[in-house]
DNA sequence: GCTTGACCCTATAGCGGCTATAGACCGTAC
DNA sequence: GTACGGTCTATAGCCGCTATAGGGTCAAGC
């Protein structure tokens, strides 16, 4: 029975994921449904435990659930063209990107409004309010 | 009635906010409860468009619900120092310039991988997917 | 055998910041 | 009077979890 040895804490404490986020990726279908013990606990294999590690992997890279999901599909089907796989990171490479560039025009706008700081001023005359105030 | 003659959806026009975005930010308490028509239809002073304005800037900016409710509070007590005002943006701005940072080194990791793709390879040899899975 | 405590179970509600939908009412133009 | 657009309330949904309540299970120590 070495294939089913796993509790869910196994899981958690082997990939770092939370207990309910564990049952949360089985009820949005992301882990296959698990096998249970006699006191009705779930029992995982290695391969829950793989794929489970590859979902957290994608997270940490910034994959959304749906990402992860085409991956998983994609990952199981041998004959698919790797170019499909590419296309995704591709497209998430480029939106990571994208957010880059406008978290970087936000953090100038942020130094030039902090730069205005009125040092020892009051609100009455904060030119920061001001920066953020229209007209 | 100079005071009183916008309608939702003149604000929802004048700011590019939806109208049930404006209605929500009522409900939480950012802007306050307007005055009602006779066909109970709510009805906006020029101070409310400028509240608005401000949340809105301020939401383009980045800053937290929370954060705006802060610097609108502030901004109503013309005694208190600027600094205050100056501590809420820095704070925001460190945030930004750490989601930056973890953003581009996400992006050189998913260059990385994107680099390794197999070309008119399958799926079967993908290394890609090798690059995120563990092991 | 009984208790303690760590673990597990289900089910539901909440977070932020909206967005979408349903079903009704208002106001103006034709 | 009727068509159409705007507005109203109320509720549920989005993502990716997280928290809480109220239980059951299991191994160890007394």
């Amino acid at each position: 029975m070495q294939h089913h040895d796993l509790k869910i804490g196994d899981l958690s404490r082997e990939t770092g994921t939370k207990v309910v986020t564990i049952r949360y990726y089985e009820k949005i279908g992301l882990l296959p449904v698990p096998g249970r013990s006699a006191g009705n606990y779930r029992t995982y294999g290695s391969r829950a435990l793989d794929r489970l590690r590859f979902i957290r992997r994608c997270r940490a890279l910034g994959f959304s659930l749906d990402q992860v999901r085409e991956l998983l599909d994609l990952s199981s089907e041998d004959a698919r063209p790797c170019h499909e796989v590419d296309e995704i990171t591709a497209a998430h490479l480029a939106e990571v990107e994208g957010k880059i560039a406008d978290l970087q025009a936000l953090a100038r706008e942020l130094r030039r409004i902090s730069s205005r700081c009125n040092g020892g001023g009051t609100i009455a005359n904060c030119r920061i309010l001001d920066a953020i105030a229209p007209g």
